[in-house]
DNA sequence: AATTTCTTGTGAAGCATTTCACATGAAAAA
DNA sequence: TTTTTCATGTGAAATGCTTCACAAGAAATT
């Protein structure tokens, strides 16, 4: 006999982005000394819906009490609860020029627990320097150090050319998700995790948007 | 007697990012030597059906040749022309901390046409240093010089705290659109265009996954 | 205690986006 | 030249996402 299987909801890449966006509201709606807030508030502070806002919170539960709204610190333990960043990651950089090394440095990324606790370069001149307290690893040690640390995001900002080859390594130490800089196409296994960040393609959206004259629906 | 209103056809945000994702692939198909490509080809590359990259490309026209495909050089002009990138953009750079400095050596920028040609600091130590044969300017200056150089977008990469002042500043200046590092909902009149990037949702997104084992429809 | 006010949670409706499927037409092959 | 193959462009169908609208329930007020 077999116990059921879990009931697959799918959720939306715009929901999980739009909790991110609640719990940056909450987060300051705490600090401003509210307890509660209603969907009508969150809503207007991230330029949405309130009915958007209960739809996406519908899909986790009933975090609310009817004539009331939600409970700031509790919405927001339950939210953070949902992304998984009510605990710590380890996290590792590979490849430390001008974007690795800025995002060693970047505040948003411990406050929401995730933490920098490695960084690779293949570059001698940069191994074994130092940067925020971390010493830079050779990249050949790479799939080892990985392993060994139990790392399971990486955040890749090498030359397009070599991204897919640490790609393979990071995969090979156990890694589960991947933040891609590099802009390129990498080729992961299906249980890996992938996002892309391509910060010229904002600016591009921005550059249609002038020429265009467009009148989007929701600018993100 | 008046001319016809343009027909506002209404381009969604994400038929707007394929379209950059379909220039950098017909960049590479370029380089590699191939004269024409198929619907089909493109959407492996890009991970996408074929069918969405004939409806992408066909609000904007008719590129294609039946039997045959795109020709490569002639699709990418086009994409170039519709995107706004078959010219130059001065761009202005406003926080030289740590992801500021960062994208003014960022190369993608400007192998896109967005030329960072103006720095802004409030710090007296950052004000007349150079990075990249760029002198970074007094942030008071910066209504003046953004409106002196014609500079129509701007990014901002300075503490949460301060990015709605210099918003309102570049605004005054002219500007037309804003790429925003800074983790703060800012408000813009409606005729500015304005975009967040936020790499910490990227990580939240990741962490997401992770703890639901989310199976996501598609993996930006 | 009864009434009013407020706000959630959620099916259903309304929109938007993606995919299907095929007529059309160009190129390649016979 | 004729036939076959290939691949576009596009209405229509399918799917997905957002908004509506209201019953239900909790708090505040009378």
């Amino acid at each position: 006999m077999s116990s059921e299987l879990p009931e697959k909801k799918r959720i939306s890449e715009s929901t999980i982005h739009r909790l991110s966006m609640y719990y940056r509201s909450l987060s300051l709606l705490q600090k401003e000394g509210y307890d509660t807030v209603s969907s009508k508030e969150l809503a207007k502070r991230e330029k949405l819906t309130p009915a958007q806002v209960r739809k996406d919170l519908s899909f986790f539960g009933s975090f609310g009490t009817r004539g009331l709204g939600y409970d700031v610190t509790e919405l927001k333990t339950k939210i953070g609860e949902i992304l998984g960043i009510d605990r710590q990651w380890k996290v590792a950089v590979i490849g430390i020029g001008n974007i690795g090394s800025a995002l060693v440095s970047y505040k948003e990324f411990s406050r929401q627990g995730f933490n920098i606790v490695k960084l690779f370069d293949n570059d001698q001149r940069k191994i074994g320097s130092n940067h925020k307290g971390l010493i830079v690893s050779d990249i050949n040690n790479l799939e080892k150090e990985i392993a060994e640390d139990g790392i399971e995001m990486v955040i890749i900002t090498v030359p397009a050319t070599v991204a897919q080859y640490m790609v393979d390594d990071v995969v090979r130490a156990g890694v589960k998700a991947i933040l891609n800089f590099a802009p390129i196409n990498l080729k992961v296994p299906s249980n890996i995790y992938l996002r892309n960040e391509n910060m010229s393609m904002e600016l591009e959206y921005l550059s249609f948007a002038i020429v265009n004259n467009h009148t989007p629906k929701n600018m993100k």
